[in-house]
RNA sequence: GGCCCAGUAGUUCAGUUGGUUAGAACGCCAGCCUGUCACGCUGGAGGUCGACGGUUCGAGCCCGUUCUGGGUCGCCA
């Protein structure tokens, strides 16, 4: 006999008179009296209520704990009075029989099903397969699922082949942390999980795969966010041969928009092409490199305004400001949320207003020289202006904008997608530690220009500063979601571009030798970008954690308290590892 | 690793200026209740106030140390 004829979710009136079984968890039973008593059951697909009317009945639903799992036998009945918020709240089943499949022994469970957000998340994470019972906290995972679908299809669609790469590869020489496996028949050397499929998929180019993706697990040793879960995360991420940047865009342009709009909680403002915006020009307008395209507002630099100023701090900074119209922010306000950008940012924050009449008023207003301030700022009435000074003035900026966005009424419209590239990333900076040149992002992506650019610069005719790569990031509601390049494909360029950073062939060779090789037989141009899943699940959801869209996820401190990972081992699992035991010396 | 916040009943939280026996809601247990659906009503059980130390006649509250969790900065080619 099979455990369920139907599911919670599925019968209605139609059916009254049927003869059915369910399957699924107890997850109420509401004693009404004692010739009468209800039970919810609830499965994947709903909840279905069973109406006890014997002492049978009610003493075999009263014997059990909540969550329990049960098969129930019966007929299908119209309600006498009916619950228009619940899909099967027109019928319940009589039952002729109750099985109990799995007992729940716990007659008190660690947080209420139902209301399992609102407990610890310690709590949630260590019983998470309590947790996911819960239908709001399943259907952020089912989103996930039809969101990973819906994309495999899109880029099947598009021409594009899932292939799989390693997991066990080589620890990469520069990036986030590896993750090492001991190789059990190497001593002393390690496999490392990959922090992205980068050097596979463009290895695949070179094989002559033309287009290439896949939803592929990454795993990166570092701290965690709010938006990054420690350890390990997946990326949608494909490649294309013979491709531009504006190829690349295409694809992106074409997949995403739709499945935003079909399983996003807001609507997708953007059409494409979506904004272009250089890394320069962002962070001067927006202070930061993934701007939120939902806020309307900008920051303005305001250095000359303050020259020969007697306030010290700005005395000789470069002094960024951002004008908020129409605030009606507290002094007390103002001083609070500035606070919290000088926590995100760690720069000190200043602001003055103007009030109804548009006098400059509060906070630094003495120092502020009306006349010589309309020409950098449009001083209306109820206006704050908060400014920041000194090399972090523009991170500030970016802050600023975030916080007082959000903060101030009628400056976001939060219920959108907003989605833009951010191009033109420079190809090298001045290292803080070192002080000389080195590769700002990657030394994979092609330098805008190609040889002649780096020839040039090799030769001092222009800065290497200003050289940029055909690199790009695409950001959604200030959400990095990707970095993406066309990459450098060429020997000749590749060393040409490490030579620019006192590195040469040789260096080449160490550190990629493998895609150095096939460089050498024939590789096609080519180019990629690799969305994060889970940044894109959560944008879509709606969630402010990313812990929320992750099946099971790990604590901030990189633990998984349900599985007690990382456990410990045996020592003859070290042993056969090459892994010397020795004292802690702390 | 730095900084910020939190830790009180099974759960979510309140707890005034340091002062009698630490409260509420939900959950749990018992009883009542014949159409509930966040059922209702009555009663009950349930506490190492994260831990350790200190100040004090007296500490959930003040101080110090520490642990745990969350956020944030560093970090994330």
């Amino acid at each position: 006999m099979a455990y369920r004829t139907h599911n919670c979710g599925e019968l209605r009136l139609t059916d009254a008179g049927k003869e059915v079984k369910l399957a699924g968890w107890l997850e109420n039973v509401r004693m009404v009296s004692a010739g009468l008593a209800f039970a919810v059951l609830r499965d994947f697909y709903g909840t279905t209520q069973i109406v006890a009317e014997s002492e049978d009945m009610i003493a075999a639903f009263k014997g059990l704990c909540k969550e329990s799992t049960i098969a129930v036998t019966g007929t299908v009945r119209e309600r006498s009075s009916k619950n228009p918020k619940q899909a099967t709240g027109e019928i319940e089943i009589v039952p002729t029989a109750v099985e109990v499949l799995g007992r729940c022994v716990h007659n008190e469970l660690p947080f209420e099903i139902n209301r399992s957000r609102d407990a610890d998340e310690g709590a949630r994470l260590k019983y998470r397969y309590l947790d996911l019972r819960n239908p709001e906290v399943k259907k952020n995972i089912i989103l996930r699922c039809n969101v990973v679908a819906a994309l495999r299809k899109a880029m099947t669609e598009h021409g594009f082949m899932e292939i799989t790469t390693p997991i066990l590869t080589v620890s990469s020489p520069e990036g986030a942390r590896d993750y090492l496996v001991p190789a059990r028949k190497h001593p002393g050397r390690f496999y490392a999980l990959p922090q992205a499929p980068q050097q596979f998929k463009q290895l695949l180019m070179a094989s002559g795969f033309d287009k290439y993706f896949q939803i592929a697990p990454c795993f990166r040793d570092e701290d965690a966010r709010g938006d990054r879960s420690p350890g390990e995360f997946y990326q949608l991420d494909m490649e294309m041969a013979f491709a531009t940047q504006e190829d690349v865009f295409a694809v992106c342009e074409d997949v995403l928009p739709p499945i935003f709009a079909q399983y996003g909680k807001y609507s997708v403002a953007s059409k494409p092409p979506f904004r272009r915006i250089p890394y320069r020009e962002a962070l001067e307008v927006y202070g930061s490199d993934k701007p939120d395209l939902r806020i309307d507002l900008r920051a303005t630099d305001v250095t000359e305004l303050f020259e020969g100023t007697e306030f010290t701090p700005f005395a000789g900074q470069k002094i960024k400001a951002v004008a908020i119209s129409d605030c009606s922010l507290t002094r007390k306000q103002i001083e609070k949320t500035l606070a919290d950008c000088e926590v995100q940012s760690g720069a000190k924050g200043y602001w003055f207003k103007t009030d109804e009449t548009g006098a400059i008023a509060g906070g630094i207003a003495k120092f502020v020289d009306r006349e010589k301030a309309e020409k950098y700022l449009p001083l209306e009435p109820n206006m704050l202006v908060v400014l920041a000074a000194g090399p972090l003035a523009v991170k500030m900026s970016g802050v600023m904008i975030k916080v007082f966005g959000a903060a101030c009424e009628g400056h976001m419209d939060k219920e959108r997608y907003e989605f833009c590239w951010i191009v033109d990333f420079p190809m090298y900076e001045i290292g803080e530690e070192s002080g000389e040149l080195e590769f700002c992002h990657n030394p994979f992506s092609m330098p805008s220009g190609g040889l002649d650019v780096l020839l040039r610069a090799e030769r001092g005719e222009i800065d290497p500063l200003e050289i940029t790569a055909d690199q790009y990031d695409i950001v959604c509601n200030g959400v990095e979601l990707s970095s993406g390049a066309v990459r450098n494909h060429d020997p000749e360029i590749m060393i040409k571009a490490f030579e620019l950073v006192r590195l040469g062939e040789e260096d080449v060779k160490a550190k990629f030798p493998a895609m150095y090789n096939a460089f050498t037989y024939g590789a096609p141009p080519h180019a990629g970008v690799a969305p994060g899943i889970d940044r894109m699940v959560m944008l879509l959801a709606g969630e402010e954690s990313i812990r929320e869209i992750i099946p099971f996820p790990m604590n901030k401190n990189a633990q998984d308290v349900m599985m007690g990972a990382p456990g410990e081992v045996t020592e003859a699992q070290l042993k056969e590892l090459h892994i010397a035991v020795t004292a802690d010396p702390e």
